[in-house]
DNA sequence: CCAATTAATGTTATAACATAACATTACGTA
DNA sequence: TACGTAATGTTATGTTATAACATTAATTGG
C-alpha cells in the first residue's frame, strides 16, 4: 500500500516548503561537485520526488512518479539512485516502513532519530546528542562495536497532536 | 538469502543453549496460559525454531524448517504465528533484517535496544534504560507521542571481537 | 583526439518478503 | 447438538528488492 494512501492528512501552510526543497537540493549539488560524484538527472529526479513531501515514500510509488520523466524506469532505477542517495547521504531508509525520505541535516555529521507520525505520516529527523550518548555508553558496556545505528519511533508528532487538540 | 549463510561465525560452548530454549519456552507457556491464549503446537514449534539460535531468523527459512513436522505449512502459517508471537511479546521483529528473534526478557516490561552482530549473526537484547529516559525526553521535547519504538544498532559483538584479539 | 577504462543506465528475469480472501476444521459453550 | 469463534488450510497475488548481462555515457591517459 501507497503510504500516503493510510495516513494522509497534511500540514499544509505549516512552513514554506519549496525553501526545505531547494536547501535539499542545493546541498546535495554542492556535496556532489565537492565529492566528485554525479548527481545525475535520474538522481536528481528521485531526490526532487522523495522531497515532495516530508513523508517517506516507497520505492515503488517512486518508480510510478518518475515514469512520465523516465520513461524506460524500471525497479533497478529506482533502487539504483537510491543507493546512491543514502550512500551519500542525502536520504534516509526507514527500516520500520521499507521507504526512504529526505535526509534534513546531510551537511554536517549526524546520527538520527526518526519520529514518525501515524497520522500524517511525516518525518521528522532530530539529533539527539543525549540519546546517542547514553547509546555509546551502552554499546561499551555491551563490548560492542557500532557500524550503524538506526532509532525509528511511531507516534503521533506535535503538530498532529496540536491539531487534534484544536480541532 | 538465508541470514546464517552470510554470517556464519557460531560460539559453541559459550553457554549452555538448552537452558535458554527450556526457560523462554517455559515462560512462554506460562504466559500463555495465565493470558488465556493459546499456544497452539505451530505456535509453539515456530517460537522452538526461533529460539535454536540466538540469530536473526527469516520467515522463509522457518517455513523450511517447519515443513518436516508441519506438511502443510505456507506462508500464511508462518506469517500468522510470528504475529501471534510478536502479539504476545514473545519474539521480536528486526526491521532491518526482515527477521525475527526470541525475546529474552518477555516475562517483565521492556523497551528495546538490539545489538546485531554482523560477523556471528547473534542479537542481543538489552534494555538500555538510559537510552529509553534520553529518548523519553527527546520525544517530550518534540512534542512526539510514541506508540512504539525500535533502536537497532549493526556492529560487532563483544564475543566476536574478543575471539578476533585471541585467535 | 581517440582508445581504453570506468560509471551509469537499460533490460529481462526472478528472488525474497508478505498479505488477501475464502474454505475448512477444531473446540468451547449455550 | 447447533452455534459461534479461533485456528488452520489453501490458492492466489501483491509488494519489495536484486542478479545478471547488455548498452550507453563520461573520464582519462596516451
Amino acid at each position: 500500500m501507497s503510504l500516503t494512501e493510510e495516513a494522509n492528512h497534511n500540514h499544509p501552510l505549516e512552513h514554506d516548503h519549496t525553501k526545505c526543497v531547494s536547501k535539499a537540493l542545493g546541498i546535495a549539488e554542492n556535496l556532489c561537485m565537492v565529492r566528485g560524484v554525479q548527481l545525475t538527472p535520474i538522481r536528481h529526479q528521485v531526490l526532487e520526488l522523495i522531497w515532495d513531501s516530508h513523508k517517506a515514500i516507497k520505492a515503488y510509488d517512486l518508480l510510478d512518479r518518475i515514469k512520465p520523466m523516465q520513461n524506460a524506469a524500471k525497479p533497478a532505477t529506482i533502487y539504483r539512485a537510491l543507493d546512491f542517495l543514502i550512500e551519500q547521504g542525502l536520504i534516509h531508509r526507514v527500516e520500520s516502513l521499507n521507504a526512504f525520505v529526505g535526509c534534513s541535516c546531510s551537511d554536517h555529521q549526524h546520527e538520527l532519530l526518526l519520529l514518525i507520525c501515524k497520522h500524517c505520516n511525516e518525518v521528522e529527523e532530530r539529533p539527539a546528542p543525549n540519546v546517542m550518548q547514553a547509546l555509546s555508553q551502552e554499546f561499551y558496556q555491551a563490548g560492542f562495536l557500532p557500524h550503524s545505528k538506526a532509532i525509528e519511533a511511531h507516534g503521533i508528532c506535535g503538530k498532529c497532536s496540536d491539531f487534534h487538540s484544536i480541532s
